[in-house]
DNA sequence: TTCAGGGGTGAAATCCTTTTCACAAGCAGG
DNA sequence: CCTGCTTGTGAAAAGGATTTCACCCCTGAA
């Protein structure tokens, strides 16, 4: 198993010219044609593949982007990882994903491997709003995107969902809807989507108040975007004395785990209300359909990579934010409570 | 936006040592405490973190190893993911993850990266049996890893799930719930995986032909492994003169497609049995449930990673190829045909 | 006292490209 | 015929780490 390697070097002796030159041809610069076409035979004969990593460190940058995600397994995620990847497709920029699992530790090593291996830009859902330091890669000039979540105090270009309009149109519909006693299962206490997705449904809470709506934290339960902290949250809240008529889940994942609760402990949508803030996957399978707030995922991914690709090209706008538009699609888990119950 | 790279030569100057001290304080030479100490402190101060462009250049070699696969949005790789990432997690490594989108093309350009970016190790679930060429990184002396599915003629370390025996229980679990003429949607005709989980399901039905069990190609479909192909391939059964009833689907995401088809058409499990090769995702909300061969993912990846790190270490045992057990989960979607039909 | 051996150190080579710089040749215009 | 410009080219520097090699100093054994 010999490693033995093709360098420009090997190159340009069998095409009897100069490195200086074999590069030129790869990069665009200006070569007689003959020689040219002697070097790009040379290189397939002996099957160059250039060392991507000399070339980035002199250079000064690779070309590959940095996707950092929190949650691989998140069908959200993976549709806006989707869309960045669809909007590099057509430059010469590969895109490598990370999963930090929602764990900052694990986030920060991503980080740190993204600027070591002077990629050209990062796009990255943050794990943590106060946690997540972009500071080195900004110093360092690489493009930085935030997407989905915004971190705290960051001068970075960003892309996001209207969560709190979002949560506040789910909110306002389950009141529509009849449902007074309204639950929220919301994410982690650091995530910018948490937070504003429960401010959104506190203010439509707190307008209704007059019209009998309870507006009561003990119905409000952080949890951690995953389908068994959603179980675990719906549990306590059908354990209450008083237990909610509806909930309103800030993420897809936890849905499954509160509608799980659900099942188990014998309740149905519409009689407990179900609205989940982002679209579960595979949702054309769950019986009763399921109202939800379509959150679009890919076009975030999209808006994103082009934002960085922007920047890249040396835009010297400055910084934006992009919000897209989330929209309520109403189904059957919303039709109102029982009259019984 | 300065880009002021500090290099080990700054730290150097700081400490009042040389260059390859500073190194050999990072990399476990043998330097004088007092001496690392002040290193270590002069490169905090600094904020000094290494470029991994130029490490990897010089030791020819990577800390990254690359994980390619085909659907990114498939669950099952997703799950296979977090098993490489976890069992990459105890070294120094660090995963990046390419989705090839079942295209060769793409998973080509990653293939380029691994090689050029001087990856420490691929693990690939080849997005064809023949057109996946691992040479280049074969005879650069990269470990490589076949995860799931298996390329060709390529000499190396492989990972997969006993999918030919799979399909031969799922099959004759089918037969013996009572259901006679037995359909199969497979994937493309490229992928291992396909051909012999319908290899698997040829010989089961093969075996019973004395039966009365119908083995006719008619009833065979291929399509892409995702959910749109399910759901057209389908349909094109429901529309045969006779169609089937019951259907083996070789994944997960064509067995939601099926699903939606039989909806469509107004027909439900297991009136028509519905079997999957691999579990749907969040199968708990899906009703009736589904009986379903249930498949190692995350395991696998584990396996994968475990096995490649055995082989970066420099282990020069023979290519080995692991095979994990799958199980058939009996559900209610394959209780058997109803009397009237 | 001398010599062997080993630990710690720095200078310099090395990894493989890209890019700068200098130079030569060719050509047009004066 | 000479100047000035444009092109094409190769030598060499640069990018930032690791690693080899030579060296010094010290200890322990002969």
């Amino acid at each position: 198993m010999r490693t033995q390697v093709v360098t420009i070097h090997d190159v340009a002796r069998a095409a009897g010219v100069s490195p200086a030159t074999v590069s030129r041809v790869f990069n665009g610069g200006r070569v007689t044609p003959e020689r040219a076409q002697s070097v790009q035979q040379a290189a397939a004969a002996l099957g160059f593949a250039p060392n991507r990593l000399a070339r980035s460190l002199r250079k000064q940058r690779s070309s590959v982007i940095a996707l950092i995600i929190p949650d691989i397994e998140n069908p959200f995620f993976t549709s806006l990882a989707r869309g960045v990847e669809d909007a590099a497709q057509r430059t010469s920029l590969s895109v490598v994903l990370c999963n930090s699992d929602e764990d900052t530790d694990k986030e920060r090593r991503y980080l740190e491997v993204a600027l070591g291996e002077q990629m050209a830009g990062v796009i990255v859902a943050a794990a943590s709003q106060d946690d997540t330091d972009l500071g080195p890669l900004i110093a360092r000039g690489v493009p930085v995107v935030a997407v989905d979540r915004r971190p705290h105090d960051a001068e970075v270009d960003a892309v996001r969902a209207d969560d709190r309009h979002g949560g506040e149109v789910a909110t306002r519909h389950l009141l529509q809807a009849g449902y007074r006693r309204i639950a929220c299962i919301t994410g982690p206490e650091g995530a910018s989507t948490s937070e504003e997705r429960l401010a959104g449904y506190r203010a439509a809470l707190h307008a209704a108040r007059s019209n009998g709506a309870v507006a009561d934290d003990a119905y409000v339960r952080h949890a951690d975007f995953r389908v068994e902290g959603g179980r675990a949250a719906m549990r306590e809240l059908l354990a209450l004395p008083e237990p909610p008529d509806a909930v309103f889940v800030t993420n897809n994942l936890m849905t499954i785990g509160a509608l799980d609760a659900l099942d188990e402990a014998g309740r149905t949508p519409p009689g407990v209300g179900v609205l989940s803030f982002g679209d579960v996957p595979w949702a054309s399978l769950v019986r009763p359909s399921l109202t939800a707030v379509e959150l679009p995922s890919y076009e975030l991914g999209r808006a994103a990579a082009d934002l960085l690709l922007q920047r890249m090209e040396g835009g010297t706008a400055p910084l934006q934010t992009v919000v897209l538009r989330t929209t309520l699609q109403i189904r059957e888990s919303t039709a109102g409570p029982v009259a019984s119950d």
